[in-house]
DNA sequence: TCCAGAAACTTGAACGATCCAATCCTGCCT
DNA sequence: AGGCAGGATTGGATCGTTCAAGTTTCTGGA
């Protein structure tokens, strides 16, 4: 019905030229306010918007961010990237950003994703969630100068790019305090294999706050791939071993598994989680809460600053995590 | 450092024109097979991809769909839509299209931002979850022949569009049944307050197979808006004045606030939830689950069509949910 | 051998925005 | 009144692709 809108229209309605209309739109300084005025009514009259694909052509820039998204693993660990990804979607709206959404099965295909997505869509820029030691996507994107946040400290020290992440080992070591102030003084740890950079922070946190507590670790922590069996398996280990008061664990998963290892044990075992997911909430499982929301915002920023301007590399921003009280802890 | 691989590039590459290239990527059949040949080979020794940008301003086609990503509610049915986004995602991609994420926080603020996407990104499709009587989302992209799915019927009558949902009432009456061949006569429902389309349908079900078995659901069900605390509050209530010996819930939030409420009942009630949510796995809760890959899948596949070809309106999709069994029931 | 008709391929134009360089005002100073 | 500086405005070229129309090559039948 209504013919396509351009910024020719738009240059014939308010009767200047189209780089006067541009103008208006990318550097509205130069132009004077009473001719600005008029374009920005014309631009209102005919509900006129920049074509991106247009603009992208002349730019080179497409406004757009790549976010992965998850097979949903588990299930419990994966809410925490909808809620990231809502957090993202909301921010980059906000800083005139749009996010796309890719899937990989494995670190070659995603890379291979990076091509594809670049070549054919001219992202801007891509997130990546979680990272590893010697991350080849990291090192992929660097070697081609992509501009991309982390969210996820990178654990080699070599690479430095940007990146959000929230201390693990603070939310660990809040959790543990929590405990040692209700007078526990056996307390577990329920963690992931070493090796892994998120795994052994998150233990560092649990074991750092007993040792300055003047309590002794040894002994107290089990090691697991994660899942709700393992962590009810290593908790009953533990319920033999060692006879804990209390558990801090390294996941939601872990926890729920270890909080039904205990279901009976008397006096009760206290348990604290870690992301705060769904689940957690329902079961009145108190757990280690990351704020969001804060970090998907904070990616946006750090690559809006890449993407508009200062060349510099921008600081990392280190979150911290709150604890989200309920009645196991 | 290696400079823009563009048609021109591959074209000179292989030894002929533009248009050839482009004809061998869009109309490869017109092309001689020797020609075509070379054509591809340049393109794999280039690496070149086509830029899309320029490709949508010629044909005004994106290939890009959006979807909308909510904040994560009570973020125990939020993780469905994670799932069914992963799914579209995934299936987008082998059709050729990408996934683009948009928020809102009411119809009003959704519409207009159909309106931007449409006009600076030219989107192609949207998927809309969960649709409403007189969904005013519907209507407005109907009016201006936007091309769009919903996961989740149309409960007016009067709008047809294409649309995939699972059959709840066919998931309830399956839970029913499971519960009547246990030998339970007093099956109770809590569900939503009559009015929604998706909680009608829910009840239906359990009504239904009840009177097929000869049973009068009179007075065995509650309604609520959903959420934990409310399962719970209205399982204590049909204890007390029904007791019965199973439910059926509309949903795992209400199903757990039931599982609360009959902790310590002797003998056990049996309690069956629906959306079979990580939370649900969690817990042991028995649940409907929705095939929500599937979904995904048969969305996309109806939006290609209407996209890629056929002008008429393709059927409607119904899947059957299927009851995924743990400890409850 | 020649030509019609089809098949294969090439050329010029266009999509809608921005960039660049040239031109036009306008006010101000001499 | 004339000239000049500076900002505001203009037209033309361009990004990489596909469409439309044109040209060449091939094929087969008389």
């Amino acid at each position: 019905m209504a013919e396509k809108v351009t910024i020719a229209t738009v240059a014939r309605h308010a009767r200047v030229s189209r780089q006067t209309v541009s103008n208006v739109l990318n550097a509205p300084h130069i132009v004077r306010q009473e001719t600005r005025q008029r374009v920005e009514d014309a631009i209102n009259a005919l509900g006129y918007r920049a074509n991106q694909a247009a603009r992208q052509m002349r730019t080179g820039r497409s406004r757009l961010i790549a976010a992965r998204i998850d097979p949903t693993r588990d299930g419990i660990n994966g809410s925490v990237l909808d809620r990231f990804l809502h957090g993202l979607t909301e921010t980059a709206d906000a800083a005139g950003y749009r996010v796309l959404l890719y899937t990989a099965t494995d670190d070659d295909r995603e890379i291979a994703t990076y091509g594809d997505l670049l070549g054919t869509y001219e992202l801007d820029a891509f997130v990546l969630v979680g990272t590893k030691y010697g991350d080849p996507r990291t090192e992929w994107l660097a070697d081609r100068d992509v501009p991309f946040v982390t969210f996820g400290r990178p654990w080699d020290a070599l690479d430095a790019h940007p990146w959000v992440d929230v201390d693990g080992a603070a939310g660990t070591a809040q959790a543990t305090r929590r405990l040692l102030d209700a007078g526990h003084r056996r307390i577990a740890f329920i963690g992931w294999p070493v090796g892994s950079g998120v795994g052994d922070d998150r233990r560092a946190g649990w074991r750092d706050a007993l040792h300055a507590a003047g309590v002794d670790p040894t002994g107290l922590h089990r090691e697991t791939e994660d899942g709700i069996a393992e962590g009810e398996r290593l908790m009953r280990d533990l319920l033999v071993a060692v006879a804990p008061s209390a558990v801090v664990c390294a996941s939601d998963s872990l926890a729920l598994g270890a909080l039904q290892a205990i279901r009976g044990v008397d006096p009760p075992v206290s348990v604290i989680g870690f992301d705060d997911t769904p689940v957690a909430a329902a079961v009145g499982l108190t757990s280690v809460s990351q704020p969001l929301g804060e970090a998907a915002a904070r990616c946006v920023d750090l690559l809006t600053g890449v993407l508009d301007g200062d060349h510099e590399t921008p600081t990392p921003v280190l979150l911290q995590p709150s604890l989200a009280l309920r009645h196991t802890a």
